[in-house]
DNA sequence: AAGTCAATAAATATCGATTTTATTACCAGG
DNA sequence: CCTGGTAATAAAATCGATATTTATTGACTT
């Protein structure tokens, strides 16, 4: 057997922590959506060379979370209301497109998989991780549509999403209404392969996310444009 | 007066050129989809540094065109039937969404925009530059649909598209069929503002030409996967 | 003869320093 | 007191070289 092959867990790069811990910095309001991202702050502050950094950024202008002005650097991608409103609409409709498809390729493996990414991200509410276990449960759904550019843009939409909720909440768990009844109803249909009730749960479930958060944002004014 | 304002074409910026080069050696073939990517070789090939080329080969990862595979560099996007078809498939899903929002909030500098942009690619049939003629009407479309990050997936795609279309016919251009006749009758519903006919306008020509690249793609056997 | 391991070669990732470009502060002329 | 231009400063972009990592080769064991 190898002599070592579990032993390491060997996947950093620095160019790959550097994306991480700045994506995430983006996401939660570490660094505020509009800032100049400096090099030699990040640099610094990440305690790694300026080539990482500078890859890490450039990546993260394909999700949208950063924009580079030629000659000019880095910020953190502006936020606003027309964002957050496109943001969500375009979940809809994108989504609804791939759980259509993926309910339409429905197997018993993905149902499957399904229930435990639901199971999953229920033994963890108001832990640290719940955020990916509910952004698995998610995908999860979509997942089965066979449509890895479609998933992308499902998945990209759902992190420009994120910040917003930590615009609005501090980051803090949820709001008043039951999230946890609605997700029941999400895979309740899902697993009877129901695409119209999947659907019509899964956009409520967004919309009443969405107009909680726009009150918020509204009241909190703290969108930078 | 400053020395030197206008004198030069200044946009250049090593990485920026260098982006410019390595999509356009993508798109039309002369880096084939699969192929390994190596810094020294496109460095010498574009003579610039490695940095630059590094950078712009993660900008390419945004776009798709490029895969990025950690700690063992980069190489072109793989090519394949399903790609293709999925491509196709979110094209009209999201051009008509786009399209019907642009038409929603038809004005007539919009209107204009479209007549000048539609005059502009008939001028340029069998010009190198037709190709982004070809886009810059398909956009100015979409234009008016008042959603960036919707027009940047479209854009997205219509990328990802040529690359299939120099696949089947060798960077030739069109095919057998009236394309500029699809283009007027795309060009009049959206001038009217019916949205049903310039959507199945739209949809229609990206169909047809969907199924003879397809046909030609299987025909000449040219997809790695 | 097949598979494993070690040594070598190739390529990537990263760093440190230099060059180029933008921004700021300052000063003279109107 | 404002304007336009210029020098000083800060930051970004790029280069050249080094350190790590992966891929390749060929000998060696079972």
């Amino acid at each position: 057997m190898n002599k070592m092959d579990d032993t390491r867990g060997r996947e950093t790069s620095a160019t790959r922590a550097a994306y991480l811990s700045l994506r995430d910095m983006i996401l939660t309001g570490a660094l505020p959506a509009g800032k100049k991202l400096k090099i030699e702050q990040l640099r610094t502050l990440l305690d790694t060379g300026a080539s990482p950094v500078r890859e890490a950024l450039s990546l993260l202008t394909s999700d949208m979370l950063v924009e580079r002005i030629d000659q000019r650097g880095f910020r953190a991608a502006e936020a606003s209301l027309a964002n957050f409103e496109e943001i969500l609409s375009l979940r809809c409709a994108l989504e609804e497109m791939a759980l259509r498809q993926s309910i339409a390729n429905a197997t018993s493996e993905w149902e499957e998989g399904l229930v435990v990414a639901h199971h999953r991200m229920k033994k963890l509410t108001d832990s640290p991780t719940f955020e990916d276990a509910h952004k698995s449960f998610h995908m999860a759904l979509l997942e089965n549509a066979n449509s890895p550019i479609l998933e992308r843009y499902c998945s990209q939409l759902y992190d420009l999403n994120i910040r917003y909720r930590y615009l609005a909440a501090g980051g803090e768990s949820y709001q008043s209404r039951d999230i946890s009844a609605e997700h029941d109803q999400i895979l309740e249909a899902a697993v009877q392969r129901d695409a119209d009730a999947a659907c019509a749960a899964l956009l409520s479930h967004y919309r009443l996310t969405g107009a909680y958060l726009a009150k918020r944002l509204d009241k909190l004014n703290v969108l930078t444009i």
